[in-house]
DNA sequence: CGCGCAACCTGTCTGC
DNA sequence: TGCAGACAGGTTGCGC
């Protein structure tokens, strides 16, 4: 669930409320979050410590701490980070760890299917090569262009789509917005990713950015367990225009939504407005 | 090396 | 109603 519109709502709701404050405790109740570190050292590194600033890299949140550590977290699947004022109480089911704030507001991380992970990283150096070995350039950096899916494209005989879930090809893309930016483009998601022109690659970048801009505006999509750091679902898959809509009409042609299995995920298209 | 797919987990939904 | 099986937004690692 969570991709980059996701992550940045969260982010852009705790920047404010968490940045220069300092963690009184860290509390790590499922084991399997912070692997494969121990938790009393995970626990250890962030007890003390401030956090000088919120930032995401992909769907990676980066909280930089005032050691000049960073503290990465991944919701993957089903993972939530929630914000609770002092007064909140904890939500005890599929509680994976909290930390507790100065003051006694705390951030708690909630994920039923326990994919999700944190992990401390020592300094500057080892979160950039954390990220640059699993990342691609950010979708709205100026890196990111039709001329570099050009690039990256040529000679790959996989789908056009697989290539954006790639999240080395540009970062934050995920099953939802991969299907709501080919539709934008007017791509097919089954077609081989060598195949596409300059000018379509041109319309994917555009696609992709403006996919993502809407899901940031609409502060995410809440399929199913999607929630913002305060508990709220984000409200754009009601502004779907193809994912999930198997069976609905087109917003362009009318014509029903087709649902198919591409790159081994659920994949939503329109046959007539995105040909092979 | 590129690609496809199973595995990691748990909950929910569907069909028999 | 009960139950087996499929499926779910992500990432990683393995085998071909």
């Amino acid at each position: 669930m969570p991709e980059l519109p996701e992550v940045e709502t969260i982010r852009r709701q705790l920047a404010p409320v968490i940045e220069g404050r300092a963690i009184a405790a860290a509390c790590v109740r499922d084991p399997k979050w912070v692997q494969p570190v121990r938790s009393s050292a995970f626990e250890r590194g962030l007890t003390g410590r401030t956090i000088v600033h919120a930032g995401r890299r992909g769907k990676y949140f980066s909280f930089k701490l005032d050691d000049g550590a960073f503290l990465i977290m991944h919701l993957r699947m089903t993972g939530n980070l929630l914000y609770l004022s002092e007064s909140a109480a904890v939500p005890e089911k599929y509680l994976r760890g909290t930390l507790t704030l100065d003051g006694g507001a705390a951030l708690a991380f909630v994920d039923p299917r326990r994919f999700g992970t944190a992990l401390v990283l020592a300094d500057a150096d080892q979160a950039d090569g954390y990220f640059a070995a699993r990342l691609g350039p950010e979708p709205f950096d100026t890196s990111f262009s039709g001329d570099l899916l050009h690039a990256v494209t040529r000679g790959r005989k996989t789908s056009i789509k697989a290539v954006l879930l790639d999240q080395r090809t540009v970062a934050g893309v995920g099953n939802i917005y991969a299907d709501e930016a080919l539709y934008r483009a007017g791509i097919s998601p089954r077609r081989r990713a060598s195949r596409l022109t300059k000018a379509q690659c041109e319309r994917l970048g555009d696609g992709v950015r403006a996919a993502l801009r809407a899901g940031i505006d609409a502060k995410g999509a809440s399929i199913d367990d999607f929630r913002d750091a305060y508990g709220v679902r984000g409200s754009f898959q009601d502004q779907f225009l193809v994912h999930r809509r198997e069976g609905l009409p087109c917003p362009s042609c009318g014509l029903p939504v087709t649902k198919t299995v591409v790159a081994g995920r659920g994949t939503y298209f329109c046959r007539d407005c995105q040909r092979d």
